[in-house]
DNA sequence: CTTGTTAATATTGTTGACAATATTCAGGCT
DNA sequence: AGCCTGAATATTGTCAACAATATTAACAAG
């Protein structure tokens, strides 16, 4: 092999199109509980039904399509009850990740998600970012925890699975008035408790974020009635 | 339709050959880090390789199977290092299962469980129960559990996809000299706090239970310096 | 003997055709 | 009209052959 070949992936096809098929779902170029034609998506694709299955497949194991056996494929749709499932299975494994985290974490780790609370805070102050940049500002403190609980396993149901569930639905996910600034002020107390190395406390910390998350999309749906 | 006809499933190939392939890996007729030959496997079930693939894809989205793109796949092998990080996943997740399930098991389910837990006491005390009738009630009640919370989302994670992988490595799993009876004890602890509906107290006690199975296993580990 | 290179082999990725199942649509009946 | 029934259509499941990649074997050079 050459010396300055940087080893080119040559990812597979569907690689490739689970990838293209997972943004178009999560952007909403997809629309939940959409059926999905697969004669059709691979001819879209320019590729044929056997790696387009093959990036069903994948989708399926992140929660992001459903198949029912002769009947085809369907973009995931959540109930408002399976969000709040959602939401409890994020407080226990967030929990866990950030007390992991306050363990685990190096102090560039640390400093680096100081750097990134700064940011978020300008932003949120300036009311200048949108909805969606503060959501993504709030997912990446989140993704970051995860990584710095140094658990592989945590990571990757957390960054790989959970994450992109909740992009797809993150214009459900509590961003209502006030609770951008609610949700900073709870980051910051996060952080100052991975800072102390208290796992006990940053797991208790992170747990009340997201339960309090949780209630006020509850709340939300109740008001709404829906 | 007619009226007497039951809808006979008709499972898929790939569906089929999934579970075969999952209950052999389990058992350990296939062994972990075992290479896996597509064209094998299909002569073997008298399948041809799409639906093979198919279901390969199922087992590695239940982490059983790992799959790099032109190398094939490999039965999983979990390190030390993974099975104690599974360990931390599923005290977390257990956890909040079993707060749930004080809060939502009827009292016909909690009968169950105790009649379970009564059951499972005799096979101890009797020393009659192999090792393997043990960990399979240890796993029983851990099941129910799981269905007693009515969150779907857990009860998918941990009893079709935590469950299998704990079942293959039982053998690694802390049930040396004096750990069964304590289990049983500490299954008690965990049933009587469901009875009372306290949610805070149960998620504590399960979470302790699962915190002494890993500890007994990372002592075993240092001790076999292995 | 070991290392590195190249050809031979085996294995995985992809494709298009065919079979099995589900869905749609038209027509007749109450 | 509304609802069954069954043929026509569309969609998914399966197969076998071909292409692309990785693994092994043979062999030459140091």
């Amino acid at each position: 092999m050459n010396l300055s070949s940087h080893k080119l992936p040559t990812q597979t096809l569907s690689e490739q199109v689970f990838e293209s098929l997972q943004e178009a779902i999560v952007l909403g170029d997809l629309m939940p509980g959409e059926k999905i034609r697969e004669s059709e998506l691979a001819k879209r694709y320019n590729i044929s039904r056997g790696p387009l299955r093959d990036a069903l497949r994948r989708l399926e194991a992140r929660r992001l399509v459903t198949n029912t056996p002769n009947a085809g494929s369907r973009v995931v749709k959540l109930s408002t009850q399976q969000l709040i499932e959602l939401y409890q299975v994020r407080e226990a494994l967030e929990g866990m990740t950030c007390r992991l985290a306050a363990q685990n974490m190096t102090e560039n780790d640390i400093q680096e998600l100081s750097d990134l609370l700064d940011k978020h805070e300008q932003e949120v102050l300036r009311k200048e970012g949108s909805e969606y940049f503060k959501q993504e500002g709030d997912l990446d403190f989140h993704f970051r925890i995860a990584q710095g609980s140094k658990n592989e396993l945590l990571r990757t149901t957390l960054c790989e699975d959970h994450y992109q569930l909740m992009r797809l639905y993150r214009y459900k996910f509590a961003n209502r008035k006030g609770r951008p600034n609610k949700a900073l002020s709870e980051h910051r107390m996060i952080l100052d408790a991975i800072k102390e190395r208290d796992g006990e406390l940053a797991e208790l910390l992170m747990r009340r974020h997201i339960r309090n998350a949780r209630k006020s999309f509850e709340k939300h749906i109740t008001e709404n009635s829906d």
